[in-house]
DNA sequence: AATCGCCATTTTGTATACATTTTGGCACGC
DNA sequence: GCGTGCCAAAATGTATACAAAATGGCGATT
């Protein structure tokens, strides 16, 4: 059985994907895509025919998202995808801010000089695209950047909180693209923690994450008008 | 619509748990009880009769737990529960220790002062069940400080992330009692953060509940032989 | 004697059927 | 004219049926 697991590990994982890990990824993408809007009611017959699936798997795929707080379930009222809840992005943002921090602290311990030299390329890469004005290119970039710091932290428990979070904030952003101002500043804020990684310096990255977290979560605020 | 929700709202909840529903935390508490041990199989069928449920809301439960990280769904080869990794937990606490002060700091500006009451009363039981010897009591009261500290950093992203954490940690712990030196030390720390608590000095209060965090982690990772 | 391969059994994944509940509209009464 | 109550239609929650894959044991072969 070890032996055996081990063969199998050393094939790669096997796993066929079953249909509703499968709807699970394409709903949520759905959601984050902004097709499926915030507050609306999801039919699941009709996304049974869309996704080409029975209600079965579907229904499956629903409750996790909803674990995910992605969708909320009201018995036997149907489901409605999660509207946008200004302060719940607030607290959202809350929580961030000290991942963030800590994400910057144990990547300066943890990351390796592979890490680091990647990290600078994209950070160039940021900047050439802050400089072509090329908006969403330069958020994807922005996006990688940091999921590249959180993995450098090494601990897939803060991977995992993170990424949920994201997904919350990602819907929020989706409709509440900032000003050039605030754009401007932002890439001053990366220059500043990318200094401080490149230094090693784990108190400094912290902090400087942690304050670009929340004047992130200020701009998208003032965004949705808070 | 608007006038009847509020008239629900005022009349209370009416809302009837569905099947699945309900596996769901009856599964939860089975598991973080340590009724369905780490690593084992679980067995649909006979959960199903067990809990006298049909397959489908048991399914639908195991989903749910598994995003919440409790059970593993391997496809097409049964579901088990998560087995309780040292490298995961230490994971976990790592992440703990920024929520603890992230609340802790919170708290300190948001609680009322009838909740910081509360709070001293429930360390002066803890103090008492400390003396008493009661251990379970004491672990029970324990969780109850904590979890009244979050609830007072009015943040419920913070509540959520920290609730879930918190399981996966007490499923170890459940396994790893520490010593008597460890519970004085322990409740020592107490008297630390409360004191910080009682003042509203926000930074003592975060960096004294970070440091509990760390050494409750570090006194439960070596439980568990690290 | 050990290993490989095949077959029966069990279990999982999915689809569908059924029972309740909610929803929307219409008629009736006030 | 407005509100209430009832009825039909739709949708949800649950159970069950069916197909496919995995598991375990047996026998054949080397």
């Amino acid at each position: 059985m070890d032996t055996l697991s081990t063969v199998k590990a050393a094939t790669g994982p096997i796993r066929r994907e079953t249909l509703h890990h499968g709807a699970v990824a394409e709903l949520r993408a759905m959601i984050l895509a902004g097709d499926l809007r915030p507050g609306s009611r999801v039919a699941e017959i009709q996304l049974c025919e869309q996704l080409g699936v029975s209600r079965t798997p579907l229904r499956e795929a629903l409750r996790v998202l909803a674990a995910e707080g992605l969708v909320e379930l009201r018995p036997r009222r149907g489901a409605v995808v999660t509207p946008i809840d200004p302060l719940e992005i607030g607290a959202v943002f809350e929580v961030m801010e000290a991942l963030e921090a800590l994400a910057g602290g144990l990547a300066c311990r943890r990351g390796t000089a592979e890490e680091f030299a990647e990290l600078d390329r994209l950070h160039a890469q940021l900047h050439a695209q802050f400089e072509a004005g090329d908006r969403s290119s330069y958020f994807a970039t922005n996006r990688l950047i940091h999921a590249r710091i959180v993995a450098m932290a090494r601990n897939p428990a803060l991977e995992a909180s993170y990424a949920g979070f994201t997904a919350k904030i990602l819907r929020a952003r989706s409709l509440a693209n900032y000003d050039a101002e605030r754009w401007r500043e932002s890439l001053d804020e990366h220059e500043g923690f990318m200094a401080a990684l490149r230094r090693r310096d784990a108190a400094a990255a912290g902090s400087l994450l942690a304050d670009h977290s929340r004047r992130t979560a200020d701009a998208v605020l003032r965004a949705l008008n808070v």
